[in-house]
DNA sequence: CTAAAACCTGACGCCAACGTCAGAGGCAAG
DNA sequence: CTTGCCTCTGACGTTGGCGTCAGGTTTTAG
């Protein structure tokens, strides 16, 4: 009469998840100590996490190469975990796409320059 | 009797440069202290810079803007002050290219996350 | 001549995302 | 049991491009 054993999901410790994400575990605790992710803790002490903490992780590292600070993502944490926003959120929101969409053309304009060197060095051996 | 009275270029101080590169006077004084931006002196010892100093500061910010260190700038100056290069500084050229590249790839990439997140929250109020 | 504005040289402060070290406990295998 | 790896909690160190303050000289405007 098994009711409904709620797939009782296996746990995971921190050097899993830093292996599986390819960050420190350091990184981990770290994010911990910032809101990001939150664990839960064996009797002994020990950190644990449901296995979509690497794939957490591996957005964290995603919206930090995007320039976002931990405090900016926690904030807009609610964005996806309820999939539900206020108007300050989305503006937030709004913002950030601006900020990374000017780093973009900063960084290719940056890049064309860098592109007129390399060509005029490479035809003036 | 002015026989060639050789062009002499105005010389500006530092917070002239300053003010045309939109930075401020401790960043150019920090240039010329990693080797980016060197200055004649005055007699009392102030810095003198020619004008186009102040384009070179705006490349050096759309240069670090790119993620380039002081450093590697100080390294790669010799392409565009003579317009020669080695085969090694070629080689950094085309490195800090790729680099740049990649990071443009991974905000596109974070762009596009936050572009969904911002369409789901939109339709989603 | 004088006062304000600009400049000088140190030298410490800052921020963010960790790295790294110390010293102590936890856990599976043989 | 013990060996070896994993984990824990502090807490200080790092990196880069400056900001900022202190205390003094120089240049410029009136």
């Amino acid at each position: 009469m098994t009711v409904a054993v709620d797939a009782a999901e296996r746990l995971i410790r921190i050097g899993e998840v830093a292996r599986g994400a390819g960050v420190s575990v350091r990184a981990v605790r770290y994010y911990e100590q910032q809101g990001l992710l939150p664990a839960e803790r064996s009797p002994s002490g020990q950190r644990l996490y449901r296995q979509d903490a690497i794939s957490r992780v591996r957005f964290f590292q995603q919206m930090f190469a995007a320039g976002l600070t931990s405090r900016r993502i926690t904030e807009l944490l609610p964005c996806w975990d309820s999939g539900h926003t206020d108007a300050e959120q989305r503006a937030m929101l709004r913002v950030e796409r601006e900020r990374i969409q000017a780093r973009i053309d900063e960084l290719q304009a940056a890049r064309d320059r860098l592109d007129e060197v390399i060509a005029i060095t490479d035809t003036h051996p």
